[in-house]
DNA sequence: GATGAATGAGGGTTCATTCAT
DNA sequence: AATGAATGAACCCTCATTCAT
């Protein structure tokens, strides 16, 4: 209707699609109700993409970038390795409890397969950042010390679970102190 | 062909069902692949499941009823707490890598709310048997002092977390030892 | 389960038939409907069916036998003309209002066209009946003298529309007295 | 192909279907087979019906409301009762000749329990019509005195009655003329 | 750039009928 | 005579994608 640039008309679109894969899943959704989310034609959204899928995975690329930028940008300039894993923490699940519907959108219907080159690339992303934290702790002392390279990878997967937790029971009571603290301190009174 | 027995029938669809939702998840998965896969008709699935959905949940409840129920045995009869928490991981990761595909079927097309009755019911139960072993731990001193519900969220979404992870990345180093004494020590050296 | 003589399986199939075509209609209703009202197996039906076409044609041929049947035995030896076309109307309107479940369910999903033979035979049986009484009635005086050929088929219009009307609202008041003096008038030569 | 407008789309399609519920009936007719009479594909029709029997309805309105306008416009303007009543006829008869296939396609399969409102609808404009006739008719005295509402009753279902024996066989003959002089010797004071 | 009518393959599901037992 | 599991064609309907305008 309006006369639009290429990239508002790309982000109309984006944010009509994510509303839309919200409400009802990947293939609850249809292109019809993306484009009156977006007041446009069915036709006019392949002007901007490909498919369907095309859509959906600029979508969890778009989000996935700015996770990653916000983790990096937590842990810049932070000495400690314990407040650094705990600042990790806090944006992660932070983040899921923002983005919740979407996250599930994007795992509903098509599952963790799904976008799974895009996926990858923020995970290395993130375990190269949570590594660096490790090893810097393990090296000042803070840590135990242990094989970075699996203990890293535990790391993520804790993370992992708080964040998968979030999805499953957003009400639940789950605060970010106590997942650091377990994080850092875990069960055991005396080692 | 018709010479099966109604048990033997019903077990065979679920094996191809297994098969096919496996190798394409749910919605990738149609009927017609799954009789093809069972040697049958599609119209004789129909005599055993209500439907699609049905033949799925089906699916999920049993693989769900089996991990509650090995989880249950595994801790039967322990005493100490650590190793009972180590048992529950062990027994959990195993599950993870055996069933790997079958697992990434069910959240693959239909993702989390899928069976969502089903797996309600066992969270509730997975929940119930940590809880307990937390009580336990923290009465007899092996644990922290803590909020025993929060740190048993924790301590199954650490779990979950784990699960994830081999779910994502099957092939990865990730040992149940280096997942155990993490989740009962944590990071920190000292405390 | 009893040991049934052929004669008495057939009538036990179509009971459970009737049943089934007058509450779901033809198509509405399915074989295995069929067979559990029967309390047989589906396939036992077809040793005395050829199929549920056959299945409701000889339903339907059953009841117009009947109705044939009575209308005959009811101006069996009745003299008067008009008294005798009252009896017609009656036994029509009565066995419309008692089986009206069952005819509804024979022209419901299959119409007018369904059985065509054994109706055409009905009707040309009801035909001749009403003309040899609309003869007689002419003959003696009662009655205009008229074209008998087409008043009998108007007079057994009017019969069918009183069916008809009945079957459509079987709740309004309608008198077989008052269709009795409608339909008389137009054929009495005096009131 | 896609070029017509929307409202040619609309027509074409109930020509389509009228076509096909005509030849096959409403169950033998299938969505395929409107979609090759109207030159379309089969998804096309449900941009403009939501399904099969919405289409069907569509078709039945039509239909019977055309047959209702045609009813009051030939009625408007006449001023003797009796011929208020042969026009009646008249037109019900005339239209029930013409549409035969169409009125027969909408009862085969489906039965008189289909479309219920729409006819209901109908039958009420009608039984309004007739009654207001009858009504004059009294009070001019060319009619008898009687009970208006069922004597409307009786007329009506007199009307169907011939209505539905030119359905059965149209071949029959069957005159305007003698149905009119039957029906108003029974309201007619004198002939 | 933008439209939206049109496509048509493919989906899940039903059910009259068959046949080995 | 009787069973009921098995068949498979056919049904209605959906929807990602295309293309004439």
């Amino acid at each position: 209707m309006n006369i639009r640039s290429a990239k508002d008309s790309k982000s109309n679109i984006l944010n009509a699609a994510l509303k839309a894969f919200s409400e009802h899943g990947y293939s609850g959704a249809n292109m019809r109700m993306i484009a009156n989310n977006a007041n446009m034609s069915v036709g006019g959204i392949y002007l901007y993409f490909r498919n369907k899928e095309d859509l959906c995975l600029t979508l969890l690329k778009e989000r996935l970038d700015e996770l990653s930028e916000k983790m990096e940008r937590a842990v810049e300039g932070v000495n400690n390795p314990a407040e650094a894993i705990g600042k990790v923490i806090k944006i992660n699940l932070e983040y899921a409890r923002k983005h919740r519907e979407i996250i599930l959108a994007q795992n509903r219907d098509k599952g963790f397969a799904f976008g799974i080159d895009v996926k990858k690339k923020f995970f290395r992303k993130q375990r190269k950042l949570v590594e660096k934290i490790i090893k810097e702790g393990v090296r000042t002392g803070d840590f135990f010390e242990c094989n970075v390279a699996e203990v890293t990878k535990i790391v993520i997967a804790v993370l992992r679970g708080f964040v998968l937790s979030i999805l499953l029971e957003p009400d639940g009571f789950f605060s970010v102190k106590g997942c650091c603290e377990f994080a850092l301190r875990g069960l055991l009174r005396s080692v």
